[in-house]
DNA sequence: ATCGACTAGGGTAATTTGGGGG
DNA sequence: TATGTCCAAATTACCCTAGTCG
């Protein structure tokens, strides 16, 4: 749990820390009281509620440390060759990126990551890819997450894939730069407040 | 875990341990000294009653420790006839039943659940259910998981998975009389502090 | 014995709160 | 009404040393 002080909130909109206990003494911001002297302790994700409330510019930092999972994209793939060569094709992106050889892992990363996007090979041994994509798009939680599914199946799968919601998908063998520009393309997308 | 550092405490609240500690001294928290230099522990009850007092928001981790939920039970197994088997075996242990049938869901639902025991079937197609006991022992951090295999491979290798950390092995077949068996021994251990 | 990680507590600096008055 | 400024007292953070544990 990431918390911030009066003063840190103070510095950050440039008001006087006064004011922004106020607001806290108030209920305009929502906080809660060290057992102390009743030092206030202020949740970043509650900051973040006040300043989308009041249509305040978030700062970059907390954009970041507010949702840490905006950055991060999972690979899935059974080959560890197609791990590493995509990770290198990505790491010039500034994402972090996690990779996933197996179906346990992936479901594993899927849950403590929460990735903004994953790329998914369709056909994994002891796994069904389409599973993949029908858990996400169900769950709404995940529901804004961005899918590539590359295969070496036919087109016909990879249609099927998209009308299941993949975002996007390429077929197997792809070039580092067709990765690449799916990718940025989703990387910074249209603000939404 | 049963009972708290300040240390842990300290991280919970994103405040220094000094803090915690006089909190402890000053009787606001409260909690008990280990003999010898007086190390402080508090029982998670404790602090989540401190928590509740001061209005003070309880985290994450905390609530599912908390939340009845630890009676959940996660069967992996490929075979859907294996799985519903158990499942009718155990029906009788008042314990909430999931299963997974692939990798995939097996790491989703081992994140979601926070299960307090699985039964692991180890030969399953595409997945290595030794990374899966690694995983929960290793990187796992209250690892209190109990883990039961069940497998049809030879006694070697259920040699292996003890070694590796699992609690207890069951050789394929099975009766269902020998799971219920081991399972409800879990349910209520010898108590152990 | 050595090492690193964790912990308790002392002393001090920095921060925080709430009041009062502009 | 909302905010900035000044203030004193309380609380917390920071830096330190020493002890414990595996």
């Amino acid at each position: 749990m990431k918390t911030l002080t009066s003063g840190d909130i103070a510095n950050y909109l440039d008001v006087t820390q006064r004011t922004v206990i106020r607001w806290i003494n108030s209920g305009k911001l929502k906080g809660f009281k060290l057992p102390g002297r009743g030092n206030n302790r202020i949740q970043t994700v509650d900051f973040v509620e006040f300043l989308k409330q009041n249509r305040m510019p978030i700062p970059d930092k907390l954009q970041e440390e507010f949702s840490p999972a905006s950055t991060n994209i999972l690979l899935i793939d059974d080959e560890p060759a197609v791990l590493r060569a995509m990770t290198r094709a990505l790491k010039s992106l500034h994402l972090k990126i996690h990779s996933a050889a197996d179906g346990f892992h992936a479901g594993l990363l899927l849950e403590q990551l929460n990735p903004a996007m994953i790329v998914l090979d369709l056909s994994m041994p002891g796994m069904d890819g389409f599973a993949v994509i029908r858990y996400i798009r169900d769950e709404q939680k995940n529901s804004d997450i961005r899918i590539l599914v590359v295969s070496a199946l036919a087109g016909q799968q990879l249609d099927h894939a998209l009308a299941m919601g993949a975002d996007a998908v390429l077929s197997k063998p792809f070039s580092n730069a067709q990765l690449r520009k799916t990718i940025s393309e989703w990387q910074h997308p249209t603000v939404e407040i």
